[in-house]
DNA sequence: CAGTCGTGGAC
DNA sequence: TGTCCAAGACT
């Protein structure tokens, strides 16, 4: 990857309107009030593929529980993860508290000033490492996420995709070259700023951007077709079954491993249904699963909502039983029995959440089910 | 290193 | 409605 060096006028031509832009119509948002690395640490995370409107809520709710490191390092990770739920991306979650009590055990509960320690860190790659570095602690490091990304494409009008491993370089070197030595944390939240109010995706508002005389991409009128975008890909759909297995007023839940999909989240019992399975076989497959896990031979089920649901790599559909039984059976982990009442303590994901609103509805309601 | 990992906003 | 994609990291 060549192109022109990122010299003095270059920095003079963006980084100078680009500060001067920030300090009169930059966002003001809760973390940019605090000097406290962890308060800036935990939006950083949360920010991950995530939108500012998005995460506001979670980000006050996460503190006023955890206020401080110590305070997060000494939570169960189950509380956490009650935090976190519907935010998406539970290993960041999991990763977050680890780290805290990495950082209790061995950094006096501190975030460290030095960039190898902080991206040792999990959950903490190079680009969060360095927004933590700059923002908290007065250092200069880059970062190259989708805001700055975009952004330098179109200033310097790349028309290859930025995913190209060389591109992805020379696109990290002039992040750094461009960074203002005394005003690197304004710098950075100003160019994440243009690109989250201004230089979006589709659409962007050219004519209210601080450098759209000096932008390539504008210039050849190239300002909506950059950056390169990656074909889009099919996602499978697949069929899940879930069975609420009640006996008087408790229900059966089951907690998902800590590894992959929804880690460490709770949900009612049930499975993906195989692949070829026909039409009609969902009730057979869902009497299956609970004998062979439960040892329920009797079924009196009957269906109870259809959940749809949209996951980054497939769809789902979601075929939710009720499902009455006069015994409870044995719940060894991961199961559990829990009263209706207590249900909304434990995490569940964003579509058996929707179960668990179902069934609180309908107990306040007056309703059995 | 390409796939995995959630959810909702915006259009 | 579908489509893109958001302050990416981890494997």
């Amino acid at each position: 990857m060549i192109k022109n060096p990122i010299d003095a006028a270059v920095r003079r031509r963006f980084t100078a309107p680009l500060l001067e832009w920030y300090h009169s119509l930059g966002r003001d948002l809760p973390w940019r009030r605090t000097d406290d690395p962890y308060c800036i640490w935990l939006s950083e995370i949360m920010l991950q593929q995530t939108q500012v409107v998005t995460a506001l809520p979670y980000y006050h709710r996460f503190l006023e529980t955890f206020p401080t490191i110590k305070a997060l390092a000494s939570a169960d990770l189950e509380a956490v993860l009650k935090l976190w739920q519907g935010l998406g991306y539970y290993a960041r979650a999991r990763h977050l508290h680890r780290a805290a009590q990495i950082l209790v055990s061995q950094f006096s509960a501190k975030m460290p000033e030095s960039f190898e320690s902080v991206i040792a860190l999990p959950g903490i790659g190079r680009s969060t490492a360095g927004a933590i570095l700059t923002i908290a602690h007065g250092k200069c490091h880059p970062i190259l996420d989708g805001n700055v990304r975009r952004v330098l494409c179109r200033f310097f009008a790349i028309e290859r995709d930025p995913r190209e491993k060389s591109v992805d370089a020379w696109l990290w070197h002039c992040s750094e070259m461009l960074m203002p030595k005394h005003n690197a944390s304004h710098y950075l939240q100003a160019i994440m700023d243009l690109g989250a109010t201004v230089c979006v995706p589709k659409q962007p508002s050219c004519t209210r951007c601080p450098v759209e005389k000096s932008c390539a991409a504008r210039k050849k009128g190239l300002e909506t077709l950059l950056p390169i975008r990656a074909p889009s890909k099919k996602v499978p759909h697949y069929d899940y079954f879930a069975g609420v297995l009640c006996v008087d007023n408790a229900v059966l839940i089951r907690r998902r491993p800590l590894k992959g999909l929804l880690a460490g989240l709770w949900e009612f019992p049930g499975e993906r249904v195989a692949e070829n399975s026909k039409q009609g076989s969902i009730v057979l497959a869902y009497e299956r699963f609970f004998r062979e896990h439960l040892g329920l031979d009797t079924c009196e089920c009957k269906p109870y909502m259809t959940i749809q649901h949209v996951f980054t790599h497939f769809k789902m559909t979601l075929h939710v039983f009720l499902h009455h039984s006069k015994k409870r059976v044995e719940a060894v982990f991961p199961f559990d029995w829990v009263e209706r009442e207590t249900l909304s303590e434990r995490p569940f994901s964003s579509a058996h959440q929707k179960i668990v609103l179902q069934l609180t509805q309908k107990q306040n309601q007056g309703e059995l089910f």
